[in-house]
DNA sequence: GCACAAAGAGAAATGATTTCTTTTTAGCGT
DNA sequence: ACGCTAAAAAGAAATCATTTCTCTTTGTGC
C-alpha cells in the first residue's frame, strides 16, 4: 500500500544535500512517512520501524525527525493537543500551507500567495522583522464529513 | 507600572460572562496578564502571583489561564520552542491575528481579513470544513532590531 | 581496508502539564 | 447577615512527550 512509491527516488540526494549519512534507519524513517499519506507522530513512526529493526531507538526517530524537518524534507504539523507531528511532503515547489484533518489525519496543500502579501504588509506597517510564521488550518476532510469519521481521536 | 490600567474595567463583567466565579486569584491572573506589554508563561505568572498570595499552586494559574484563553479574554502564543505563553490582547474587536517577537516578548496585532478569505478559498475548493486556524508571525520587533536585543532567551 | 566523525542504542533525566484528593470559598437564596 | 452547594484552590504526585548522556556501532572519504 505504497502511497507515493514514486517519490521514493532520490532520497539519496536528499540526504547527501543536507549533509546527512545514508543510514538504513535514516532512510527508512523516511520511507515510512513517504507511505503514509497522513501525518504521523515520533512514536508511530518509531512503532512500525520496530517491526522491520530488531533494536531501533526512539531517541533516533526524534533525532531524525527533527534533523529531516530542519532541512525541509518534511514537514510538522502542530497538533490542537499540541504534540507534535510529521508529515512527508509530495509538494516540494515552493513555500505553502497545509490543511489538517484532526480526524483522519490527511493533509491538504494550501498555496502561501495571500500568507506572503500579509507578510509583506506587517513588515511595512510595523517594521518589525519576520523570522518565521505558523499558519495551519485544521478541520475535517470532505471524506469525514461525509462517511462515518474514521478515527475520532481529537 | 500598568500598562493597560484603562482596562482593568469590566473583569468582574468578563467573568460573569463567562459563567467564573470572580475569585481574587482569578482576578489577580488577568491583572498581571493585562499590566504585562508582552506574553508570558504560566510559571511567569505564577512566581508573580507569589509576591501578592502567601498561597497559590501552579495548578491554579495553568487551570485559569486555560479557561480564560477558552473564553476568548486572553490569547494564547504558541512560541517556537513549543511552549504554551498566554497575552492578554486589548484589541476585542474581531478576530485577528498576532505578530510576536521574539526577542521582547512584544505583541502586534495584525487584522485577519486575508486569512478569512483564504478560509474561503479553501472550503470551497476542497469541501473542508475548517474548524480552528493558527497563524502567527515570529520574529524581532523594531525596537529590538535597532537597539540591543532585550532579552535574546530563544 | 582504515580511520574518524557521525549515528544509534539504551537507560535515565527533564520539565511542562495534568490529575487526584481534600479543603476552602464565592455567590445564591432566605 | 447566614448557610448551602457547587465551583475553585492547595498540595502532592503522576504523566508523558521529549531530551540528554555515555558507550558502542557504522557509513564514508582516503
Amino acid at each position: 500500500m505504497s502511497h507515493h512509491s514514486t517519490t521514493n527516488r532520490g532520497f539519496s540526494a536528499i540526504l547527501k544535500e543536507l549533509g546527512l549519512k545514508e543510514t538504513p534507519k535514516r532512510r527508512a524513517i523516511l520511507e515510512v512517512l513517504a507511505d503514509e499519506p497522513g501525518f504521523l507522530s515520533p512514536e508511530e513512526v518509531w512503532r512500525t520501524l520496530k517491526i522491520r529493526f530488531a533494536t531501533i531507538g526512539l531517541p533516533t526517530v526524534y533525532r531524525n525527525l527533527e534533523e529531516l524537518a530542519g532541512g525541509g524534507v518534511i514537514s510538522t504539523v502542530i497538533h490542537p493537543n499540541r504534540q507534535l507531528y510529521y508529515y512527508f511532503c509530495t509538494v516540494h515547489s515552493g513555500h505553502h500551507h497545509h490543511f489538517i484533518c484532526t480526524s483522519c489525519r490527511k493533509v491538504e496543500d494550501i498555496p502561501e500567495c495571500t500568507v506572503a502579501a500579509m507578510e509583506g504588509d506587517i513588515v511595512i506597517r510595523t517594521g518589525v522583522k519576520i523570522t518565521s510564521h505558523i499558519v495551519q488550518f485544521n478541520g475535517l476532510c470532505r471524506d469525514c464529513l461525509t462517511g462515518p469519521a474514521a478515527r475520532m481521536e481529537v
